[in-house]
DNA sequence: TTGTAGGCGTTATCAA
DNA sequence: TTGATAACGCCTACAA
């Protein structure tokens, strides 16, 4: 394979100058030498190596992306934002899932500082272990995406999900219900506390103080789980809140299992939105969240950081958007 | 940032020994040497920076993915599949959309040949493009996935797109269907063309030689579009058999737009399965993909490839599986 | 078993 | 505007 060295000798010049005639530094180089290196370029089928261009800068034009789990579709859709920002600016970023596995996240983290990536987007399993406190106390950028992680000044790129729960709670309110089950995700969470708290407060501006809250862990089974106890209650909900887009599922596999007919004998309303929603019997009623746009915002701020270190630390939270299909309807008799 | 010299200079030994008692080389070291080692490590909060490593070694252990959209429920089970195999045998992935954009793929196939990957496993939005055979030609290992890549001796993994169709059309056929509709992708797509030839060999297994296609790009507008064609011809079909799963949700759409009730006034089976295929109204029969496996062995091939590049090309073929749900009936009158 | 020393292919500094 | 040269931090002969 053809080096910067075999450019140079072919076009006549120092290494130096063909590495100022490539790196597009203007006015660096004169168009007649930049020419003559372009065409040795040409003739010799070169093609820059960044390995070493990567260890002299201390750095690699690579981001991490640490998920829980790229099949869920919400980090499909980020995966996605982030990606297309980082392409536009000249990064690529490597992929990781966790499965909400904090040995998993910490070996993972450990291989991106390794590999000196230029910084970190992290939907972190555990917002307070030690490997993270590791790598935000070395100089690599981090971004929480979605999870906030506790006690250090980090940006922070968020639904606001306390606000989502909450209107997704004041919508089955509206509509009469009151004994609102919630079909909750784990406590270490940020984001699904946030979710319960929203939902309790919807319940209490309007009086209520029973909370009906069974968890899950956010996989599909664990919300057909937890809806079968809610339903086993001596007096079961009249509608349910399941606060995310696996755990639906499960609710709506519980509730066609028991002959529940959705919105007619209870209604269903969830957080995330699904590619098939509004395909599904009855059409889902949602709190989505911008799921594309979290991704790009984290991006944005990791790029920008990268390039400023000591900029002040953001924290972007986006508002998520109730979205009226057909599964919640007024409370029956 | 502490670096090998550093570690060398506290445990008392030179950076060579650091170097073997980091990289588990067994006996190379004595095991006090070693522990020494460890323990200035652990002092100094030394993580290995691969740059060097990677430059001297002349690649890294970075594999590329390149798919067209991660947003396709297809190829995220895949890339599930192929993360799981490279992070258990510790390589880490670079992921890149092409958008089915020959540009936009060749600009990333150029990236990662500058990045030194150890290989890449390709879903090709252009099997034909110079930078493909560059990049074949060049020393970089690649799995062609899904897509086979025209007239070049390359490791493939796929699934038999042509016995899954066949499979799919016969079950149209065998229910009493005669005018089957195809709603099919590009024929620039090898595993597109593999499966109009399944549809119709089944046609023609069954005296039929008049097919019904009507093609689309693969995205759920024109599923929609391209059933409405076949639903406006002068006879349209009593059955339809979608090429890919995005385009099955524009033809379930545009079914229950026109009123037309599933499966009891047309039938409708689907390439690919979908996360919520069970909870569709009705629950939809498709011919599902092993998409886990498929990435999971084009990992494994890959992985082989890197360690043994002289070996023989090999070919791997997974058979798709007929799901029958509830879209699809027998003919009425 | 351990140390010395050279080199990997760029980029950055400095001088011309 | 260009060239010579010294890093960058690790791995690996080879020597001890």
């Amino acid at each position: 394979m053809a080096t910067m060295k075999d450019v140079a000798h072919r076009a006549g010049v120092s290494t130096a100058t063909v590495s100022r005639a490539l790196s597009g530094v203007a006015d660096a180089v004169r168009p007649a030498t930049r020419e003559r290196v372009l065409q040795a370029v040409a003739e010799l089928a070169y093609h820059p190596n960044h390995l070493p261009r990567n260890m002299r800068q201390r750095s690699s034009r690579t981001l991490g992306l640490v998920i829980t789990d790229i099949a869920n579709p919400f980090f499909t859709a980020i995966v996605r934002g982030c990606e297309d920002v980082a392409q536009s600016q000249g990064y690529s970023f490597l992929l990781a899932n966790t499965d909400e596995d904090a040995a998993k996240e910490e070996q993972t983290l450990r291989t991106m500082a390794s590999e000196r990536v230029a910084g970190v987007i992290l939907a972190s399993a555990d917002e307070a272990s030690e490997p993270i406190r590791r790598l935000l106390g070395s100089r690599i950028p981090v971004v929480a995406l979605d999870r906030r992680i506790d006690g250090v000044a980090v940006d922070t790129v968020t639904s606001d999900n306390d606000s989502g729960a909450y209107d997704a709670t004041k919508h089955l309110l509206d509509l009469g219900h009151e004994r609102i089950g919630l079909v909750a995700g784990p406590e270490t969470i940020s984001s699904m506390r946030e979710r319960t708290a929203g939902y309790t407060r919807a319940l209490r501006s309007h009086g209520i103080t029973e909370t009906l809250v069974s968890a899950g862990d956010l996989r599909e089974r664990s919300g057909y789980t937890a809806t079968l106890q809610l339903l086993d209650l001596p007096e079961p909900p009249t509608a349910i809140f399941s606060a995310n887009n696996l755990m639906t599922i499960g609710v709506l596999a519980a509730l066609r299992e028991r002959g529940l007919s959705v919105p007619d004998e209870i209604s269903l309303i969830g957080f995330d939105d699904l590619p098939t929603a509004e395909l599904l019997q009855p059409p889902l009623t949602v709190v989505a969240q911008p799921t594309y746009q979290l991704g790009a915002r984290a991006a944005e701020l990791l790029l920008q950081r990268v390039r400023n270190p000591d900029a002040p630390v953001q924290e972007i939270v986006l508002a998520p958007q109730l979205v009226l299909r057909a599964s919640t309807g007024p409370l029956r008799g």
